[in-house]
Formats: C-alpha cells, structure tokens, sequence
DNA sequence: GCCTAACATTGATGATTGTCAATATCAAGG
DNA sequence: CCTTGATATTGACAATCATCAATGTTAGGC
C-alpha cells in the first residue's frame, strides 16, 4: 500500500532545509482529503450541524430539506456523500431513512488535522 | 450579520423531531466550507505536512516543488489557497517565500469540527 | 392488488477546480 | 543596466461537482 519514494543523498545546496521526503504519502493524503472534500460543502456540513443537534439524535430526509432549500434528490446526494465519508450512518425503518452521526467521527477527523 | 430564519410553529405531524431551525446558519457554514474546501486536496495537506514538519518550521517553493511532482505554478496556487484559507503564513525574504504554519489555526479548524 | 408517500438513482447542465504552458514580477549579482 | 533565478499571475482546458427534473424502488394503507 506504502511505496515510500526514494530518498536522496540531499546533496542540495538549496535554499533552506532540503525537508527530504513528504511526511505525508500519496495515498494516504488522498484518503484523509476525501474526508474533508465530503466537509467542504456549505450545504452538507449544515446537514451535520442539524443531525448533531437533533433531539433524538437522528433525522429523517422530510426534516433536512425543508431547512436547506434544496431538493429532496440534491439533499439525498449529499447525505450518501457524507455516509460514504464514515461521518453519517443510514439506517432505514419502513418507509423513511433516519441519519445519525457517527460515534466518534467528528473527533477521528479533528485527529486527522493533528496528525498531519 | 446573523439573519436569523423565522421559527414555524411546527405545527406540522412529521416523521420525527421537527429540527425547527438549522443550527448552522448559510453564512457561518459558507465561512467554515472554505476552510475545509482549502484541505479537501491531497497535494495541499501534503503541502500542509511538509510545512509543518520542516526543519526550522518554513518551507520555500522550491523545496516543496519536488516532492509533490507537480509543476511550480501549481504549487504557489495552492499555497495562495492555504494562506487565504488562513493556515499558512508566507514571508517572502529576498528572492525566496518561506511558507510557515499560522499558530494554532491547526487547532482552531480543529475546533470548527467540534462547535458544528 | 392499486395507490400514495418517502427516499434513491439517473441523466443533464452550469459552475467550480486542478493542472500546465506561457508570461510577468521582482530581487540579487555582475 | 542586464541577466539570472525564484516566485506569482494569466489563460486555457479537462475533470469534477452541485443542482434539478424525471424516473425508479420500496413500504404501508385502502
């Protein structure tokens, strides 16, 4: 999964300190940036704004749109964006889905920022 | 600078808990979006993790041109994104720009996760 | 077995974005 | 001054994205 670039001599007269490798891989950065392009969207972290603060800690799809002024299909894409991020969780009983954070997400990914 | 929604009687027989109004205003959540869409890019949180684990704590350009693989004009965008975005710091001496982290906006962006 | 209501999916479209080539700016040295 | 070297800016282009209209799916009620 790691293919660690080749380190060189630094042999470099550079400008300042020649900093070497990366300390953050490819892959690695491409996998913590997909979190945050699911937070980069004014209208999805409203979303999570309105499920944390939601009395029963979950909220159904009729609650979201209305708040948003968006379309029902538009405000369904975002929660499946913030689903696939490990953010939100779906959970569907008869006819309407309820969403719920995920315990632990928002504190895992301010960890992500520290451990940049 | 808050234009507060106006608040319905919720008089309404929803699925669940009316949710009212959203916790996070548009505007607040347009302000904190930009701050996310800043690291929503793998090169820019590679960008953000050479900076900050570089030895006198600043980088230059031309040290963070290389690891990156990607051309010189594209590495000052998104340096400008992360200054606008108020996690970098630049300082140009002489011919060079050195690129440092702002203090504790690590840590504040940090604090936009847990204040949603 | 329909019909309705809640939600998801698809397809299309306009806007934003990441990247590069080319050019501009600007400071230091000769 | 003129040249060189480091960085910023501009313009263009392909790719991604946010949004909506239309349609599909599925569960409950009649």
């Amino acid at each position: 999964m790691n293919s660690l670039p080749i380190l060189e001599p630094a042999t470099d007269e550079s400008c300042c300190a020649p900093a070497g490798v990366p300390a953050l891989g490819a892959e690695e950065a491409k996998q913590k940036a997909l979190v945050f392009k699911a937070l980069a969207d004014p209208n999805r972290l409203r979303l999570l704004s309105i499920v944390k603060g939601a009395g029963a800690g979950e909220a159904c799809v009729c609650d979201l749109t209305e708040p948003l002024d968006l379309g029902q299909p538009t405000v369904s894409h975002h929660l499946k964006i913030l689903v696939d991020a490990g953010l939100l969780h779906r959970e569907k009983r008869g006819t309407w889905a309820y969403y719920s954070l995920v315990p632990g997400a928002i504190e895992q990914t301010a960890g992500l920022l520290a451990s940049l």
